[in-house]
DNA sequence: TTTTTTGCAAAACCTTTGCAGTTGG
DNA sequence: CCAACTGCAAAGGTTTTGCAAAAAA
C-alpha cells in the first residue's frame, strides 16, 4: 500500500461517537440494538478489529492469518449485514472483486485506488473535505468516497505513462 | 433523473475525435480494428445509439421497447468487451446492479449518484476537471469518474435529511 | 421456553467460457 | 475457404435465501 497509515491501533481516535475500537463497545452496541451476541459474531468482529485493512466476507469466514475457519460465509454475509444496519461496519467496493467490510464510525477511510497498479491508499474522512466542499458547491452533491472509492493513476503510474506518451504530459 | 440533458441527439459535440455518433462511423472502426461487422454487432451499437443512457447487458440482449431479442446475451457480453478493448465503449458501475455501457468518444459522461434516492447525474467530462485538478494537487492521483461515479447525497435528499435532522445541517 | 442465529444446501445474480455450427470477408 | 463470430449450455465468482437444528436471552 502507501503512506497514510500512522496511527497505530487506535491512539489517535477524535471525531468517533463512541469510539468503537474494541470488541466490549461493539458488543455493548449488539446488545443495544437488540441483536445477541453470538459465537460467530464475536469472531467476524475480532477479525475486523485486528485487520489492519478493509476485509471480504470470504476472508473473515476463513479467518486470518491460518486460522480455522470461523463460522459459515452464509453467516458471515447475514452478520455483516446486520452489522451495516445499525452502522456497526460499512463496506467499500475497490474494483471487481468481492465487497470489502471494515468497522466504522471509529477507523473509517475513504479511498483512492490506481486503475493501473491496482494499489489502494486509505485518507481520513477529513482529508477530503476540499474536495467534498467543491463537489457541493458545483453540484449541491454532497459526496462521500467511503462506497466507491476515487478511481484514477496514482502518482508514480500517471509519471510513468507521462514517460512513456510523446504527447503533452499535463 | 436530473437536469445537464439539454443536448437531444448529439447536436453539441466539440471534443470528439472521431464524432462515433452515428453507426457507419461505428462500423468504420469496427474495421479499421480487424473486427467483423455482424448482424449482432450491429444492433449491440444501434441499441447503445438509440439509448439515452448507459444500459446493461441485459438491457442490450432483450431489445429496448418491447424488440425481439436481438443477441444472445453472450454475445452481447463479448461484443461489449470487444468494443471496450478497441475503446469504442466503455462502463459504469452505478451501484450494486449490473454494469451499465455507453458508446464511449461521443457522450462520454462522468456521473455523481444519490446513494438515498438513487438518482443519477450525468455530467461532461470538463464539469470535473476542477475536482480533478484538487484532487491530482493534494493527493497526486488523477482521478476519473467515469468508471466508478461520485456517490453522494443530492440537493434536494440532502435538504430532506436536513429538515428532519434537529442538529446542525452543514 | 421462545426467538434469534447458525450451518448446510440450494439458488440468484452477473459475467465468462467451451464448443460445434454459422457467417463475414 | 478460413478465421471470426454466433447461440446454447454450462460454469465461474459473489451474495442471498430456505430450512431444520442449535444457541442466546
Amino acid at each position: 500500500m502507501s503512506e497514510a497509515e500512522s496511527e497505530g491501533d487506535g491512539a489517535g481516535v477524535d471525531r468517533a461517537e463512541l469510539a468503537i475500537a474494541d470488541l466490549s463497545s461493539a458488543i455493548t452496541l449488539l446488545r443495544a440494538r437488540g441483536l445477541r451476541v453470538s459465537a460467530a459474531r464475536r469472531l467476524v468482529l475480532e477479525a475486523l478489529l485486528a485487520a489492519d485493512g478493509p476485509m471480504s466476507a470470504e476472508q473473515i469466514a476463513e479467518g486470518i492469518g491460518g486460522r480455522v475457519p470461523i463460522s459459515d460465509l452464509a453467516s458471515v454475509y447475514r452478520n455483516l449485514q446486520a452489522f451495516e444496519d445499525i452502522g456497526l461496519v460499512h463496506h467499500v467496493h475497490l474494483g471487481h472483486g468481492p465487497g470489502l467490510h471494515a468497522l466504522a464510525v471509529c477507523g473509517e477511510r475513504e479511498y483512492l485506488t490506481c486503475e493501473r497498479c491496482g494499489d489502494y491508499h486509505p485518507v481520513e474522512l477529513h482529508e477530503l473535505d476540499g474536495v467534498r466542499a467543491l463537489v457541493e458547491r458545483q453540484f449541491g452533491y454532497r459526496a462521500s468516497f467511503t462506497h466507491f472509492p476515487i478511481v484514477g493513476l496514482c502518482a508514480s503510474c500517471a509519471q510513468e505513462i507521462d514517460a512513456q506518451t510523446p504527447g503533452a504530459p499535463g
